[in-house]
DNA sequence: TGTACATCAGTGAACGCGCGTTCACTGATGTAC
DNA sequence: TGTACATCAGTGAACGCGCGTTCACTGATGTAC
């Protein structure tokens, strides 16, 4: 449930070595977020302020004024990172099923759910309501827009191929699955399941249990 | 979608009819519940401020500190009406359906997804993280609790009705349930379906569905 | 290879602000006699 | 019915704090010649 480090230093020494101490940070952008994240991890994303990521990153307050517009522009490159990893995850997920439409869907609830489960901070962020005015950010409102897509396609092909019915529009469908995954990872990121879920494999079962469930009841209700 | 209203004036002239002006509020109490609720509709459960709250209200910034134990004790108070609320709406969705098991359990999906979608507010502190740690406020836990078991009770009771199968747990189907009813009202709340849903009959509807779904979806998994 | 210089990423002090909470207080209320 | 008094619900000033953002600045970097 914890969100990964794998970006933070790696990637700021690869491209050029510098020293340390030195005048110029050498990866403040990704520092910042990274930053960002673990303090939502702690404290919830209203915990985050500008001065405090600053300050952990051992600069002045006004140095996150390079790379990000402000706290709002911090938060919602937060979030259009998240967007993007859930994209790539659902979309690895989907080619993953060869095709077949019912397993395509079931695999990309799937993702999103364990995408959740594994990025609790970002998933937050991305569903919080510190940058719910989506469109000040065109980025970002683009790659939500790409993530939900995703599901849209995948209920799409399902009725394509040969299970829709007589009352079934897409879009009711599409909420119907969509809630769900996201129900279920809110829950898991709420950390509301806890006595429940203890163990990565509790995880595994439970969203598989879930997405079985919406599943049948796509299949056998009459679409 | 909005919160309601119906408690605010009347009930303080209720019970005892004051001059206005008076150094006495007559019910401040349930007028800083108000305006805490109407902040939380305009700018989010982390835009309310104590101060703030009791300036609406036209009182000393020291004044709510009469009736709550502080920001998050206002914030507790609200979330537990919430859960007080809910579990009134459940408990008479369920009866409602005259007992019959799946019946029930639908009635009380569709009275969750409407409760809030009609209290989006109340939802949005009950499950927030801004009251998150339940614990030290045990009247907010204990609400909490009651409203969840309503949910597992009907779960139950469809088990008893004869519905259980070989790998099914009471925990998993509550955990499928709950998740699917939470995830619609999370969306909604949260305005994400406000391009789908445009009156309460869109409403009702898309209820309808995702219940339906997860309900058929429940009957025919070999429970 | 060396140097002048434009560009860029940081500094650190300062601004005004609203916040949560505390304190000693006072005005209104209602009850006992 | 009238009055003394305890209780209660408010006042308003004050505290210390951390915040977001701005500003003129300076040190480091890398490129053109």
């Amino acid at each position: 449930m914890a969100e990964s480090k794998k970006n933070s230093s790696s990637t700021a020494s690869k491209k050029k070595p510098r020293k340390k101490g030195a005048y110029h940070h050498g990866n403040l952008r990704r520092a910042l977020l990274d930053l960002a994240l673990a303090t939502v991890e702690k404290e919830g994303p209203g915990g985050v302020s500008l001065r405090a990521v600053a300050r952990l990153a051992g600069v002045s307050p006004a140095a996150p004024y390079r790379h990000f517009a402000g706290k709002e522009g911090l938060l919602a490159a937060v979030a259009e990172e998240g967007f993007r990893t859930l994209e790539s995850k659902m979309r690895a997920a989907s080619e993953g099923a060869e095709g077949l439409a019912l397993a395509e869907f079931r695999a990309i609830g799937s993702a999103y759910v364990r995408f959740a489960a594994a990025n609790s901070s970002h998933f937050r962020v991305m569903f919080g309501p510190d940058v719910s005015d989506k469109s000040t950010h065109p980025s970002l409102k683009a790659a939500a827009d790409n993530t939900s897509q995703i599901i849209a396609d995948a209920i799409a092909k399902c009725q394509r191929a040969g299970l829709e019915g007589a009352d079934a529009s897409p879009e009711r469908l599409f909420v119907a699955a969509w809630a769900t995954f996201h129900g279920l990872a809110t829950l898991i990121v709420d950390g509301q399941l806890s006595n429940m879920v203890h163990s990565d494999a509790d995880l595994e079962k439970i969203g598989n249990d879930v997405t079985d469930v919406i599943y049948r009841g796509l299949s056998f209700s009459g679409l």
